[in-house]
DNA sequence: AACTTGATGGTCT
DNA sequence: GACCATCAAGTTC
């Protein structure tokens, strides 16, 4: 029988585009609800839209602190985000993921929508997986998550980030082509 | 299929 | 006071 290693600590201390690309079919669980990824971006500090941009805030500080653990936001008053932290300044935000475990825990999270609908979006991921503050700073090597590194290769097609307006060109939105999970299609 | 809009509040200037 | 790393439901083509 074929187990996926656990992710370690030591693969977010990289260049955060190559695990950005690398996370890619990686197999996200909390508490045991989750699947895997389809959909990540990168940010880092030479970055305008990254909220790592202009140095260490109260909300941000998790961007700086040691690669491996979660930083989590709220974003327009209402949805939660999450992101994996890189090296200091870097993160992975997770966007999209492909709802494999704890199917009725999601559908429940999330009134019922399509399957297609749980986790196709950083907000809807973190209402699916019940993600909150209580997760900012957590070791992502640890309960409640679990990170099973990809069993297989998966197609991947990158393009320009979405809802940002600085830094609109940078291609550092990664996805599996063609999966029917995106939060949107990806082109080409 | 593309677009518009309202919800709702934290964060930073 | 402006700006959000969003979502879902609505309108319009």
């Amino acid at each position: 029988m074929h187990m996926m290693p656990t992710i370690p600590r030591s693969f977010f201390d990289r260049p955060v585009l190559d695990v950005a690309r690398d996370l890619i079919g990686a197999t996200l669980l909390v508490d045991g609800v989750g699947g895997p990824l389809v959909e990540v971006e990168a940010y880092d500090e030479t970055d305008p839209a990254s909220h790592s941009f202009r140095g260490p805030t109260a909300r941000n500080a998790a961007m700086f602190g040691p690669p491996g653990i979660a930083y989590v936001y709220k974003i327009y008053g209402i949805h939660w985000c999450l992101n994996f932290v890189c090296r200091p300044g870097s993160a992975v935000l997770i966007r999209a993921l492909e709802p494999t475990h704890g199917l009725d825990q999601m559908r429940q999270r999330r009134g019922g929508l399509a399957d297609r609908q749980l986790c196709s979006g950083p907000g809807k991921l973190c209402e699916a997986l019940a993600i909150d503050r209580r997760h900012d700073h957590v070791p992502l090597d640890q309960p409640p998550f679990t990170l099973l590194a990809a069993d297989r290769d998966h197609p991947i097609v990158t393009g320009p980030r979405i809802g940002i307006t600085k830094g609109a060109d940078t291609p550092w939105r990664f996805g599996v082509q063609n999966s029917p999970f995106l939060s949107r299609p990806m082109k080409g």
